[in-house]
DNA sequence: CATGAATGAGCATTCATTCAT
DNA sequence: TATGAATGAATGCTCATTCAT
C-alpha cells in the first residue's frame, strides 16, 4: 500500500527536522536557533517545518521525549544485564550506560540538562511534563532499587536510597557538564570527560561501599 | 582631588548597574531581560548605562568576573581557617564554603553555571577570558593543594590530586543543580539541595579517606 | 459525445468550488479564508482549485458575477410580474425582490457590498470589471424605467429617474448593511433588517408620490 | 516648562502616526496596509510607532474614537443652531452636517462603515466598544429627537422615531457608499455624492412631511 | 485530471544600540 | 555627564501558489 510508504516518508522527514534542530539546538543554543537555520539544516523550506511541527517549542518538546526515552532505555538495558548481579556492579554499568549516553549523543544529554535548568518551561505542555517526569522517575527509580539492594544485602550502608540515587546522578551531570565546555578542559589537562565520571563513580561507590 | 570623588562616583555607578543587572538577570534570565529593565532597577536612563558598559553582553561578562572573585575569596577563607588544620577538615570547610556561596548568592552561582555550559562565547573578550581561567584555576588550586596534603600525609589514597578536586568540583556543582528546578524537588521530597549537597560530600571524603 | 459529459461534469466542479468559498468567504471573511479551507469545503484536494481558477482573487470575482446575475435575475422576474402593473406596485415589488435577495443569499448580499467599497480592485480583470458595469448597468435600468413610467403617467412628481433610482439603491443597501452588525441591532431593539427596510422604501415612495 | 514642550511634541508625533494610519488605511484597507507602510508616510522609524501605540489594533480603535467624536461634535452643531428652529430644517442640517463630514473627512467616514461592518471586532476592547456605543447612541439620539418633535409638533406623520432616525441614518449611509467607487460612480454621469445624497434627504424629508 | 507536500515572500512585534539635546 | 526617543535588524509563523507523482 502506498499509504504505508507515505507514512514511512513522512515519519523520516519528520525525523530528519528533529536531527537537524537537535544539531542546531546543540550548536547554538534554543533561543540563538533560527526557525530557517533548522530548514536549511535539513535543506527543506521554513514552511515546510510546519508540516510537521506545530511551532519551534514543539520541535524542542520531542526532542527531550526522544531524549529521555532513549536514556530509559540505555538504562534499563544496562541494569537488566544478568552478566552484572552485584548491586555495585550495575550500579556500575548503569554509570557507563550514563556516560555512553552523554558522550554519544551528547546533544541529548544537553537537552536534557538544559530542561533540568528550567530553560523551557512555556514549550511543554502538561501532558508532555507528565510523560517527561514519568520517564524520569522511572529511570531514576532503577538507580534506586540497585542501591536498596546493596542496603539490604549488606554490600553498603544504611540510608536512604533515594537521595544516595540523587547523589549519583547530581555527581555524574556536574563532571559530564564541567567538561563540556573548553576553557574548563583546558584546566585539566590530561583528563577527559569520561576519566572524570569514572573517577567519581569509584569514589562514590566506594564511599558507599565503606559507609557500613 | 576632586578627580578621585569622580573616580569613586564612576564606580559607585557602575556598581549599581551590576547589581542591577544581577537581579534582572536572575529573575528572567539574560535573553529575556531588557537592558531598560536593567536601567530602571538602576534608576538611571537608558543610555548611561552605555557610559559605563560597552554592550549588554559586557555586563554579563563583568559580573561573571565579579562572581568569580567572591568565590575564589570565600574559598580561600574557608581554606585558610587554621582552626581546620586537617586536610579533610579543610576540604569540607571548603565544601560548606561552596555551599553558602550558591545559598547566599544564586545569582553568582547561576551565572557561574551559565558560563561553564558555554551560553555566552560571544560576549567575553579574550582578555576577559584569560582573567576568568586564571580565576577558575585560583580557586581549584585551593582544593587540589587541600588534596594532595591529604595524600601526601596518608590520610587519603594516592591518586591525581587535581583530578579528584574536579570530582568534588563537579559533584558539587551536579548537586546543587540538580534541586534547582521544581520538577526535580517534586521527585525528590523530603531533600533539599543543602542535603544533597552535603551527602555528596560525606560519601567522596568517605571514598577518598577508604581509598587507601 | 464524451466531451459533453466532460465538459458539463466541469461545470459541476467548477460550481461546487464557487459554492465551498462562497460559505467559507461568508463565515470568516475572504482575507481569513485559506484556499485550503475552500477546497475542505468543497471535497477537493488543493492543488485541484488551480485547475478551474487562476487564483484565490479569480474564485472571487466569478462569485460576484454570479451574485449579480442572480440579483438582476430576481429584479427581472418581479418587475416582469403582470400583476403588477402601477409603476409603484412595480417598484416595490423589485424592492421586495432586492430584500428577499438580501435575506436569502446574504453571502451574494455582502459580497456586492464588499465590490462595492473597492474592497478587491485589484482581482478583477478589465474584462470582468466590464462584464459587472453591464450587469449592475442592467439592474438599474429596471428600476429606472419603472420610475420613468411613473413619472411620465403623472403619478410620481418629475424628476431625474435615474438618479432617483439610485436614490432608492443607495437607501436600500444602506439600511440592509445598518442592521447587519450585532451592535447596531442592540441600538435599534425592535427593528430588524427587513423593518428598516420596508420603512424606508415606504418613505420614498410616499416621497416620490407627492412630490408633484 | 520643557515638560510642557514634551507633552505637546508627543501629541503632535502621536497625531502625525495617526493621519498616516488613517490615509494609509484609507488607501489599501486596514489588512493590506503594513505597519512598516505607516511608518514611512510618518516618516519615521518602524520601532517608533511602537512606542505611541500598542498594536497595529490600537491605531484603528483610536482612529474609529477620533471619527465619532469629530462626527458627534459635527452634529451637535448643526443641531444646535438656534438659526435652525423648525425640526425638518434641524434634520436638513445635520444631513448636511453628515455629508460634509463624509466629504471632507472620507477616512473617517469609511472607518466607521468599516466598523459598522463588522470588520475588526477583535481590535477594540470592551472598553473601546462601550464608548464606541454610547458615542453612537448620543450620534442617533440627537436625529430621534428632532424627529419626535416634528411628529410632536404635527409637522411629521406619527410613527416610531427613533427607527425613522434609523432610517435617514442609514439611506444616507447608502447613498455616500454608493458613489465611494470609482465603478459606480461611472454609472451615474452628472450625479455626485453629495447630490445623490440631497435627494435622499429630500425624498426622506418629503415622505415624512406627507405622511400624515 | 487530481493531489497535497513543499515553498518562501510577507508581516507584526521586540529590543540592543545610537545620538541629539 | 545623563537621557530616552528613535531606529531597523531579526524572528516565528501564515498561506497563496507550484509541481512532482
Amino acid at each position: 500500500m502506498s499509504s504505508q510508504r507515505r507514512a514511512r516518508e513522512r515519519a523520516q522527514r519528520k525525523e530528519g527536522i528533529l536531527q537537524a534542530a537537535r544539531a542546531a539546538f546543540a550548536e547554538s543554543g534554543y533561543r540563538r536557533t533560527t526557525v530557517e537555520a533548522v530548514a536549511e539544516r535539513a535543506e527543506i523550506g521554513k514552511g515546510t517545518i510546519y508540516l510537521y511541527f506545530e511551532s519551534k517549542d514543539a520541535i524542542q518538546a520531542e526532542l527531550l521525549l526522544q531524549a529521555l526515552a532513549e536514556l530509559q532505555a540505555q538504562l534499563k538495558a544496562a541494569g537488566d544485564n544478568p552478566a552484572t548481579q552485584r548491586p555495585d556492579q550495575k550500579l556500575r554499568a548503569m554509570a557507563d550506560a550514563y556516560l555512553d549516553f552523554a558522550q554519544n549523543i551528547p546533544d541529548y544529554f544537553r537537552l536534557l540538562n538544559a530542561y533540568d535548568r528550567g530553560d523551557f518551561e512555556q514549550g511543554t505542555s502538561t501532558q508532555q511534563q507528565e510523560r517527561l517526569l514519568e520517564a524520569s522517575n522511572n529511570a531514576l527509580d532503577l538507580v534506586t532499587q540497585a542501591i536498596a539492594d546493596g542496603m539490604a544485602s549488606g554490600l553498603f550502608g544504611q540510608g536512604d536510597p533515594r537521595k544516595m540515587a540523587a547523589v549519583l546522578w547530581g555527581a555524574m551531570n556536574g563532571a559530564l557538564s564541567l567538561l563540556a565546555h573548553p576553557i574548563r578542559r583546558n584546566m585539566l589537562p590530561g583528563t577527559d570527560g569520561q576519566a572524570l565520571c569514572l573517577a567519581t563513580v569509584d569514589l562514590l561507590l566506594q564511599g558507599l561501599m565503606d559507609q557500613k
